[in-house]
DNA sequence: ATCACTGGATAATACCGCTATCCATGCAGG
DNA sequence: CCTGCATGGATAGCGGTATTATCCAGTGAT
């Protein structure tokens, strides 16, 4: 297809399409002459994953260059690639080597350990655990983060890791290890707030289901 | 104390003080004269409470504005409050009614019935969902949130909203509410790409990640 | 009285994702 | 073959956002 098609069927801007061959993240199509080039079903199929990754994910364009140039290297195992993938989804955290640093990266270390966990450490959830942690300890917000922790693993476990085809086409897995990592972190942080909104309701007592002031929760903004 | 004692204490730039007085973030201090004003702890922790919305929750200034104008409003029922925090956190997805769009509200709707939750139809959450099932199939993802939706409404119910001070001064729990979305929130992404880290190690059990460095970001070239 | 410092107003900057403009093709219909 | 509209590629520009730099008059300690 040629790219005009290709822009129709994915929703994407010519121009923008333009953009991402440029950037790298799209390959380029099949160079049929100078001012002819053919793309295909992996194309439009990149397109869709950029597109989840930008707008679901909110990665920015430099991460998602970096992920798809690990999708696209096939001597990379796949651990690693989910590796790749968590460190575009991690936003950099400046190390402060400060005292509340260190103890908050021990508070860290210590949950891990509780968990059983086998974490390395360079990995950019720990440094960005510890300094949500930092924050938290700013504000004086109780800390206790067991519960959670024990709600991701068993996730983690019992559900995540049997969903992804290990066994299908490298592609594949991979996509299915990048997507689910962030369209489903996505996915469980909207679930949550939908559990808050309706505890929240039931607690603080918007007293009959049929909300009465339904759209003050949400209200948009003064 | 002055302006630069709490850029000191906080380690904000003046300047940036400046300019979240001037978007209204923070309230203006005590006006001694003309070019002397006076701050308090309440400044230092509100400036504390902006920036850990900002980095931790990324959440844009506009909304930040929005989230402390009503914890400002005395007026406002927490669980107005924590709807309010719940809007500026959801990033404002354009509903285009489309047959796929429709599908995925429903099975969104089916997945809160099933719940038994009870949630405005306004709610964020709920269109940010829709979108987020939407690109799950765009993207030929199996989608099946119940497990997830089952996880997060225990940790709701059992843990977070016990922490919820309600017999505190209302500032205190307030804040306690929105900080425990916005921080809760990503830490429960980072102890769940953790989580994912040690499984995979674990399943497809290799070396350890290449702690890929920030210099790779840009290094490769096409 | 002086001078370093302060707070406030205004303008400039950096970055990012995207978009508009140009231009040399290149295929299609006559 | 010739004409004309569409294409792909290179370049420059736009719009939004968070931040920062510049100016300036007022203040208070010395």
């Amino acid at each position: 297809m040629r790219m005009s098609e290709l822009s129709a069927k994915s929703g994407v801007p010519i121009a923008t399409i333009k953009y991402y061959l440029r950037e790298g993240l799209l390959p380029q199509g099949r160079q049929l002459a100078a001012t002819r080039a053919e793309y295909d079903e992996s194309h439009l199929r990149r397109l869709r994953l950029i597109r989840a990754l930008l707008e679901v994910g909110r990665l920015p364009v430099a991460a998602i260059k970096q992920v798809v140039a690990a999708v696209d290297d096939e001597s990379l195992p796949l651990h690693t690639m989910l590796g790749t993938a968590h460190y575009a989804l991690s936003p950099a955290v400046e190390h402060e080597h400060t005292e509340e640093w260190a103890s908050a990266l021990q508070a860290v270390d210590r949950l891990i350990a509780a968990r059983g966990w086998h974490i390395t450490p360079g990995a950019p959830a720990r440094a960005e655990l510890a300094q949500t942690v930092v924050r938290m300890r700013h504000l004086g917000l109780p800390v206790d983060l067991h519960p959670y922790a024990e709600a991701v693993d068993r996730l983690v476990k019992e559900v995540e890791m049997d969903k992804i085809p290990f066994d299908a086409p490298r592609d594949t897995a991979v996509e299915a290890l990048v997507l689910g990592t962030v369209l489903y972190g996505r996915a469980l942080d909207a679930l949550r707030r939908l559990a808050q909104e309706s505890e929240s309701a039931r607690r603080l007592g918007v007293s009959p289901p049929p909300a009465p002031d339904a759209s003050a929760a949400t209200a948009p903004p003064a």
